[in-house]
DNA sequence: CTGAAAGCGCTTACAG
DNA sequence: CTGAAAGCGCTTACAG
């Protein structure tokens, strides 16, 4: 019933090898005959069934989205999902399916992967940083299965892998400041454990310096980032004798706790005080006072990594291993 | 290089059809041969090259999931996501693949649920709500693809759907201040022209009045849904002469408010008024006071309409056109 | 119980 | 510039 090649070959009356090369736009094909077939393909409605390319072509034009899907991932853990439609969007460019493979259920480390590579289902894997362990890493490099990892491993590792920089992102926010005339500045972070937090504490800082403004120790405070401790931070910092024109919060849910102190202590922003957070996500737009924002771009990653991957497939020599960011400043502006 | 089952029956000293037929576990085969054959597959570490089983079954065990990804998509909808996970998982469960397909940059309506029809790149599609018009529809309707779309179409539509249920959750917070002993309920909703706001109001009420319950109209506030509007109304609320012992809040934005206002008030929740909200999502979390939420399983609505997919694609003429819900109430507690 | 053969719908050396 | 033919790796009537 569907339509197929031999179709379309026998109404512009050419062989099915003439009609393939039109379709793939072989430059050796006379015009009129291109012209002939083209025809043909418009009054069938003729559309190449994509399993028989890409049985043929021994390639499937389909990539792997490998991810851990824990209960509610998508509201713990939305960015993964904003990296998702990055990379769905410039394979869906390049003419490449995306398919979700979720290893939250294998019954031994490496199952998923394994019978993804085995069965020839994708042409190369994107793997969430929640789906990599050791063993994984290991079938891949060993198959030199086509990949990209979002996030850095936290072992030694031959994969390729992309991330964010921190770091950069706090740069980013003491930029703001210095250009803003916020000399005086002080720091709510997470834990000393929490990565993340030190990277961007370690960013805000080197520039700061850099820029000839150092920042006592104690204006640089660490909480376990509840809005409780980040509170009584912010109340202790305001209270200082030589208080801070501005405060750095490293999450959200510090910030709601900072934003509770300023509102408790009458203080305006930015008239009084500046106020930053990092991350758009999950609370910036109900914070009152609205934080300026510093946020991390993951969707763009998304695509940074789609493209690396497909770079990866065309040139399997090449290897990757980068840090890519572009921290976007929203000064309590709502998107 | 890749093992195939010529391999495999060589090894075995069986034809490719008996490998076949061992693999999809043909009754036929002498239990002899099978054995040799399993011990030839596991020598050999062989497995089926799944694009060569789909194409030559001409079946693809693929799933279109068909949805328009704007920006911020997956900070802005996350249900949808949760959704996607649920029917991911059954699908895995049944050997079948979810790939992501996006409509938002078609160039026409249509273009791409024409594209997967046509190239029969899957044997079926999950529809998200934000993906379907009225062409997109006719199109499905007129191939009889198997498809199963999420939520309830805004037009006539032969399409099998899958929707929740609103009036079902307004009525599980009503059995739940009714069953806790309130009586004396107040309700703020969205504006009157907010669909899902009039059918929760709708349950809720009507389970009130099924109980012997009257609520009276100077109870029932509407609003734009926003803090402001739901802080005056909550206000309006607790000082009338015979304020209400219950507030239940249609959203977690219109929350936010109520619990500003209770805040202010001075008011303890639950010992001096009970506090509700629809949604866990985004905010509930974070509410001080904390509300008692009816949530919503979407992801098991995910799972539901996987079920009915497969079942559709087993039996073309089964109709499915359903609510389904799963209100559950989570009284303040931390999930 | 087993196997030879056709077929799924394309692509691609190769010959002409 | 064009086409016959082999091939991609399986499945499945059909014959025996």
């Amino acid at each position: 019933m569907p339509i197929t090649i031999s179709d379309v070959a026998r109404e512009a009356g050419v062989s099915t090898s003439t009609v393939s090369k039109v379709l793939n736009n072989w430059t050796t094909i006379s015009p009129a005959t291109v012209d002939r077939v083209k025809h043909a393909i418009h009054k069938l409605n003729y559309t190449p069934n994509s399993r028989a390319v890409s049985f043929a072509r021994q390639t499937t034009q389909n990539i792997v989205f490998l991810t851990s899907l824990g209960k509610n991932e998508a509201y713990h853990n939305p960015h993964m999902f904003d990296i998702m439609c990055g990379v769905n969007s410039i394979l869906a460019k390049n003419n490449y399916t995306l398919s979700l493979v979720d290893i939250f259920n294998d019954s031994y480390q490496g199952e998923s992967v394994t019978r993804v590579m085995a069965q020839k289902c994708a042409d190369g894997m994107v793997i969430h940083g929640s789906a990599i362990s050791k063993e994984i890493a290991d079938l891949i490099t060993k198959q030199q299965f086509p990949h990209i990892l979002i996030g850095h491993p936290g072992f030694e590792t031959q994969l390729c892998w992309i991330d964010t920089n921190h770091v950069l992102a706090g740069q980013a926010a003491a930029e703001y400041l210095i250009s803003n005339n916020y000399g005086d500045v002080a720091f709510i972070g997470g834990k000393k454990t929490d990565h993340i937090s030190m990277q961007r504490l370690k960013g805000f800082l080197g520039t700061m310096h850099s820029y000839g403004y150092l920042v006592s120790p104690e204006k640089i405070l660490y909480t376990n980032s509840s809005r409780e401790e980040s509170y009584e931070a912010t109340i202790r910092l305001l209270e200082l004798k030589k208080s801070p024109s501005a405060i750095v919060c490293e999450s959200n849910t510090i910030a709601l706790g900072t934003a509770r102190a300023i509102e408790k202590m009458k203080l305006e922003v930015p008239k009084d005080i500046a106020f930053l957070t990092f991350d758009a996500y999950p609370y910036s737009e109900i914070i009152d006072p609205k934080p300026t924002v510093i946020d991390i771009n993951v969707y763009d990653m998304g695509i940074q990594a789609g493209i690396m991957l497909l770079r990866k497939m065309e040139n399997p020599a090449l290897q990757i291993q980068t840090y890519t960011t572009l921290p976007v400043v929203n000064a309590g502006k709502t998107t």
